[in-house]
DNA sequence: TTGGGTGCAAATTCTTTGCAATCTC
DNA sequence: GAGATTGCAAAGAATTTGCACCCAA
């Protein structure tokens, strides 16, 4: 048995930091919606967020899960997607490889993938335009090869 | 003095074309919008579309825009945008070189760019997952160097 | 003529806001 | 205690839908 810091915790320790530095209440939602976030491994939306913090019986508004998610987004603990459709999605992002997303058009799931090259495209734009880039959001739409949609 | 045919009789063309094969109806307010989108240089939205249409007496309703992108998404005719914010952006795609997006992020200025390693990552992933890639979105944001916004 | 298309307004969906009550600091 | 934060419900913004009327085929 070893003593271990789970992602959570380092999670938890630089939201706190964050809440700190902005003089901002550390209370027992901001924290609760942090763990949530953290014990879910896919995407997700705030509406599930939302209902699957109800079954665990922490009741939360949904104004404070936008809120918090806006938290979490300045200091870097989730990311956010718009996928195509209306509502925005969230993933965490600590101690989670940078990557970005093929979405199959077929059933909408989400497959990750990593390709350095990227980095190399954003350094050039960097040079080239003479810009800081802080972020950037690359999506693949597509489906398994022989089974493409068959419209006219 | 030439004749010429103009990217937005191709444009006319080939949504002419599209409607025929999916038996959809020639109506006059599909071509003014055709139009409209062709003739406007740069990404819109649905609300600025509304109004300059309105503007140039060619009233038509916002049900029949969104409609009728939905068509020109379908001929690819568009291309549709969402940088971020909840409404989609929409620009015209045909003989339009494949491109993609910078956005400041201090003013929401849209920088296109074309990088062909995009098209490198895409055969790989093709290859990788055995997928058919049918299109993508890429956005880099970011600020002029000197100019990072001095968050806490 | 006839079913697809249009405009209008109402309905939905997602997100934001206003405000009284509540809880950190 | 003071002021930030919460929950709720109402407001907003963007998009979709229902339906009577109209028109392209």
């Amino acid at each position: 048995m070893v003593t271990s810091t789970t992602i959570l915790d380092r999670a938890h320790e630089i939201f706190d930091a964050h809440l700190g530095v902005n003089k901002l209440r550390r209370t027992p939602e901001r924290f609760a919606i942090l763990k949530e976030v953290y014990e879910c491994d896919d995407h997700f939306d705030i509406e599930s967020l939302y209902t699957s913090m109800k079954e665990k019986k922490y009741r939360v508004s949904r104004a404070t899960l936008y809120n918090t998610m806006e938290l979490l987004l300045d200091c870097e603990l989730v990311r956010k997607h718009r996928f195509g459709e209306q509502q925005a999605h969230y993933e965490k992002s600590l101690h989670h490889k940078q990557h970005d997303h093929i979405i199959r058009t077929d059933t909408g799931e989400v497959i990750e993938f990593c390709d350095p090259r990227i980095q190399n495209i954003k350094a050039t734009l960097e040079d080239i335009f003479d810009l800081e880039i802080s972020h950037h959001s690359l999506y693949f739409y597509g489906t398994p090869r022989g089974k493409q949609k068959e419209k006219v």
